[in-house]
DNA sequence: AATAAATATCGTAATATTGCGATTAAATGG
DNA sequence: CCATTTAATCGCAATATTACGATATTTATT
């Protein structure tokens, strides 16, 4: 079908998986880590830094945006991106709870 | 299109990137988070718990498998499946290492 | 107001994912 | 060997994602 039954899990477990989804692919991770290395950086900079199409790129600029951990603010007829840190913080720790979770154990094989 | 350009990304991102997808869905999620809890438990009683199909189910393993977090061992006729404590360290090291370059800036609004 | 520059959105094609019924494969028990 | 149990795989339908050209929108400039 190609469609989620989110219905069936709790909140926590569809949350966390929609912000791993927004985080899964190379673009969205190349754009994260050029943020991360500049204080802001505007679209067109990205653009160019990356072989994608301009409309590609907001795109993916448009699915980091959808869990919040990047915020972009006009600055003339440019558009300005950064990590917004809070949320940023927030991912951290949600990833964070989900894989202190494991102990070590036997396993099964 | 709906393919991934991975040629155009280094094999860090792609690599990343992969792991994100394979954890990127709540049944997933789910599944993971009841192997953390038990020691192992077999294939039917991960059926059982969640309300997807077998072939569904056996799927997603399939998934998890593919970036080795998980593992299954014939046991009779059935499969028991438990974390891949290596693996498992592995991909949380990464994620730390992912989320742990982002140091605090002004930012752009 | 008209133009230019930068980005977002639309529409579309190609491919991927999700889910499940049906079937197949593997292992045990009789 | 045959039946049973369990899980993997196949095939399909529905939906989602990825990518991009074309167009629209937004802001600044003249």
């Amino acid at each position: 079908m190609g469609i989620t039954k989110s219905s069936i899990f709790t909140a926590r477990q569809n949350k966390l998986a929609n912000m791993l989804k927004a985080l899964a692919h190379p673009a969205r991770i190349a754009i994260i880590q050029h943020l991360v290395k500049s204080e802001a950086c505007i679209c067109g900079d990205i653009v160019q830094q990356m072989g994608l199409a301009q409309a590609t790129i907001s795109q993916h600029l448009k699915e980091l945006k959808s869990i919040g951990i990047i915020k972009g603010c006009v600055e003339g007829t440019s558009v300005s991106y950064c990590i917004d840190e809070k949320v940023w913080l927030q991912v951290k720790k949600e990833l964070e709870a989900f894989f202190i979770s494991f102990k070590v154990k036997d396993g099964c094989c």
